[in-house]
DNA sequence: TAACTTAATGACTTGCAAGTCATTAAGTTA
DNA sequence: TAACTTAATGACTTGCAAGTCATTAAGTTA
């Protein structure tokens, strides 16, 4: 006997999100370039046309999930930047361990590993992703950064350089859990290793009393 | 009128080497899954089916480049170690910069970003990977810690955790080169990044008087 | 110089995934 | 309940790249 195929729901408002979801997941788990459309399709529960139905091709899609999910934090980060009071080595602390907590703990954090693995292959999603992520993410920490050395907290050094340098060990965390990973047998958690990060660059930015004002 | 084709030599011993330093220019410019091997060829002056005579397949081609190019360096890089009598942060000074000059400034540092970007995708290369590379870096740059915790000049900290912070910003410039820097607008020169990145490891592993011996 | 060995070729097969579009049917309107 | 609108489907088209293999011809041996 022929089985009567499961009915079609139609449920207009509820596919963006799912579709959303769905995408996260798996260029989280393939890359970009790996994810089939109709995977994802199948992960939300439709079809491969209903998902061209939402989103006009894959990049679109993409843009979409950061768009959703990666833009609000940074918005709430320069918000907290903007309200801050205390010394700018608590600041640093606290924009690190936001952006640590709502992304680096998250499926989000693979966009990271994404971002730098398909950049080359696809330069309009790589500009995309520079100016609403990464631009605004090295403004925050350079404010920061800049903020301390004003106020004779750290120690003067280039501000550019300097925010490269201090994100470089969180993007690498992000980064690790999403490629090497595998091969690893669990050694150095994300809890020490941030501790030891801040514990480095606590001691390694203080202005010294020994030292040439600047 | 038909054209008459270029005659073909016949260089048995030329095409490894040649075969291979196409794939690398390839592989670090496309990655390893976008790297068309009929491109490879070309660029070695034969046709797809003469690559396949020298190599197995994709995968093969690519670990023979790691294993031509990279391995040796970390060989060399251990017999620095062996010999060294100064103190620990000139050593860790040395591995770093003598990575930086055999790899980072050349084609080689893209076979970095190209493993953490499709480690997850061919977890082969990666297990070939990490087992020839990585865990011997991490192995050099971990000895080097363990050597100035244990002599007094850096204090007691994680080993295996701080090798992946001291080495991150060292990875993310590797990386960065092949992947966002596209939208950058050069901002932050590989040579300040560096002084910046070991200033601030200098002062940030050094042992304090005040603090507590381990 | 004829017979032989093997390096080199490139047309071909296979399989896969993006994107399309004619068809179906869920839900609404008259 | 018939006519209509549009969400949803999935077979199909298109294009691409890995890997194969029968054929060609460079260079060697007898």
């Amino acid at each position: 006997m022929p089985a009567t195929p499961p009915p079609r729901k139609r449920r207009k408002e509820a596919r963006p999100s799912e579709l959303l979801e769905a995408a996260l997941g798996l260029f989280v788990e393939k890359g970009f370039a790996a994810t089939r459309l109709e995977d994802v399709a199948a992960l939300a529960g439709v079809s491969k046309g209903t998902l061209y139905l939402y989103y006009e091709n894959k990049e679109a899609l993409f843009k979409a999930v950061v768009q959703e999910g990666i833009v609000p934090v940074l918005a709430e980060n320069e918000a907290l930047a903007a309200k801050h009071v205390g010394c700018s080595f608590e600041l640093l602390e606290i924009l690190l361990n936001n952006w640590w907590t709502k992304i680096g703990q998250t499926a989000y954090a693979g966009i990271t590993k994404l971002m730098v693995a398909e950049a080359r292959n696809f330069p309009e999603l790589a500009a995309f992703y520079y100016d609403n992520v990464i631009s605004r993410g090295r403004a925050l920490i350079g404010g920061a950064l800049k903020r301390g050395m004003e106020r004779g907290e750290f120690r003067s050094l280039d501000v550019e350089t300097t925010v490269d340098v201090v994100i470089a060990p969180i993007l690498m965390l992000l980064i690790w859990r999403f490629s090497m990973n595998c091969c690893q047998n669990g050694e150095s958690d994300p809890q020490t290793y941030l501790r030891i990060h801040m514990d480095l660059l606590k001691q390694g930015l203080r202005k010294l009393e020994k030292e040439s004002q600047v």
